[in-house]
DNA sequence: CGGCATCTGATTGTCTGATAATCTATCACC
DNA sequence: GGTGATAGATTATCAGACAATCAGATGCCG
């Protein structure tokens, strides 16, 4: 039977401004209740207001501005990214569970962009660029950062945001896989971009999951 | 040119205790020191150090104890996906990326289900009780309740804890949708659940595929 | 002697009241 | 019209204080 604890109010505070955000539709830039305010709507001290605020405003989620107040901002995941990575020690994901989430949400995504691809030509053209670009990387952090791009670019071009914003949040927890790779695996890399961008390009999906699942999975020989 | 201003000293301070963790290659579970200790340290008042803590403390980076003190944390999938909340991409998301999104993550663990299911029974069971609690609903909320209990339980049937993490945060942004959800289309949804469940103690991955998108893909008319 | 209850000391959690710093809008002056 | 000063609003940070929680030590009872 697990202690029962008094919550903590930043906790609840935080947790109540995202809903006020999501109920109220707001967005980048838009206004917050003051400090003042919010501390007097949650009857709670101002100080430990501007702890949730303070929580908040580290990931980007919330902005102040000294003498104007708060205001919407946007989870910043360069931030993010930046922060983590920093502790890639504490870091806590089994790799087998990443490696799974990220097939499911890759393979999942190919039907779409193949439909999309079909209706807009620059997709295509744009994941042919970044297989050019990873082909001519000549150290292994362009490398990763190329491998990252691909990965993104082919969420994106599903049109599937919240898919987008999910599989950056994975790469951060498969960093440091990736960094284990060795130089020698970094050309088997580019021709599984090349051949899964034809096999879209052909519309032949099922090729397609079947290389990225490959591509994906060849992580995980490394990892065991 | 951009006015110059003076830096946040909380932000200075959370990056110190970051180089801190680092320098003294720190992991989950090892004392920091106490507040008043860093607040003399970096001779500031212990509220603002306060927000410095508290900062590192929503990303996990760093834990506290009332009566004990800080500890250093460990960054967990879970924590991270609900502060995706407040990400522009789940924001902004329509009614078809959601549904989208949902088919995708739900169809996709749907393999690593059936396959499961044949080494635990307890999952088949689970689901068939989720089933004929769901036929047994009397109000709205009950029936909106365990439609999600429902879902969630399919994709803690996967083992796949991001994707569980995830499709939490789904919901959230779905809920609204399933409050339009009309008492005459309940019954369809209780069958739709008792097919997939059928479907997949059969091990008919294909057949538990189609219902489950049929499932979730049939909240669009309603959102035309 | 072992287990349970109570107490103590240490530390975080939250508060009140206050001053400093920053921003925007307005007004006065040239 | 442009520039500088001022006022008001709001966030940034502080000092001092009490409340809540935890771990460890101590005492009591069977």
């Amino acid at each position: 039977m697990k202690t029962l604890r008094r919550p903590k109010v930043r906790d609840q505070v935080a947790s109540q401004i995202q809903q006020y955000i999501v109920e109220q539709k707001l967005g980048p830039g838009d206004r917050l209740p003051t400090e003042a305010q919010l501390a007097a709507t949650f009857g709670i001290s101002r100080l430990s207001l501007r702890e949730a605020t303070k929580s908040l405003e580290f990931l980007g989620i919330v902005e102040s501005k000294t003498g104007v107040g708060l205001t919407v901002g946007s989870i910043d995941m360069e931030r993010l990214t930046e922060h983590l990575s920093f502790h890639a020690g504490l870091l806590d994901a089994d790799s087998q569970q990443l490696i799974d989430s990220r097939v499911i949400l890759e393979t999942g995504v190919l039907p779409h962009i193949a439909r999309r691809m079909k209706e807009d030509s620059s997709i295509e053209s744009r994941l042919r660029e970044l297989v050019e670009q990873f082909r001519s990387a000549r150290d292994l952090k362009s490398w990763i950062e190329l491998d990252v791009r691909f990965h993104r670019s082919l969420l994106e071009a599903s049109g599937l945001q919240p898919l987008v914003a999910f599989g950056d949040l994975l790469h951060i927890f498969f960093q440091r896989f990736r960094e284990s790779v060795k130089k020698a695996g970094w050309k088997a890399g580019v021709e599984s971009h090349d051949r899964i961008v034809d096999e879209l390009a052909k519309g032949r999906v099922e090729a397609a999951t079947a290389e990225l699942r490959k591509h994906i999975e060849s992580h995980k020989e490394r990892l065991s």
